[in-house]
DNA sequence: CGATTGACCGAAG
DNA sequence: CCTTCGGCCAATC
């Protein structure tokens, strides 16, 4: 029988694969892999998909943050391994919550791949 | 099952 | 520059 919604499992695993594929050191947006995946207009879902994903296995979503390089879900992130902490030790520039360099760093999938 | 919320984005005023 | 609104869809209450 066939599923209307071939999306929801499919969605997460390309979410989680995309991110996973992120370079070291490089970062990339909601927006980004919301397309990618081809989803543009649940980019909200990805949060979803990494908040559910992440921390219960290891996916780089420190590597993710929204079109404006803010660490918008840094709060959802283990004490632990605070986002800008991974993100600094990458030596990647976080200043007040935002990616300093984030222009430079941005990693598109749809561009790299 | 209806209403609310959320790690978002973009446009419009 | 800041606020408001619409959209989109899943999870939670």
């Amino acid at each position: 029988m066939k599923r209307k919604r071939k999306l929801d499992q499919d969605f997460y695993e390309k979410v989680l694969s995309t991110v996973q594929l992120i370079p070291y050191g490089r970062v990339t947006s909601y927006g980004a892999i919301a397309r990618y995946v081809g989803a543009a207009k649940s980019s909200r879902m990805i949060g979803y998909a990494l908040k559910n994903y992440a921390g219960m296995m290891e996916v780089p979503a420190h590597r993710v943050v929204n079109r404006l390089g803010i660490l918008s879900g840094r709060h959802h992130f283990p004490k632990e391994h605070s986002m800008e902490s991974r993100l600094a030790a990458e030596g990647i520039e976080v200043k007040d919550a935002m990616i300093v360099k984030f222009k430079e760093l941005f990693w598109d999938p749809a561009e790299e791949l």
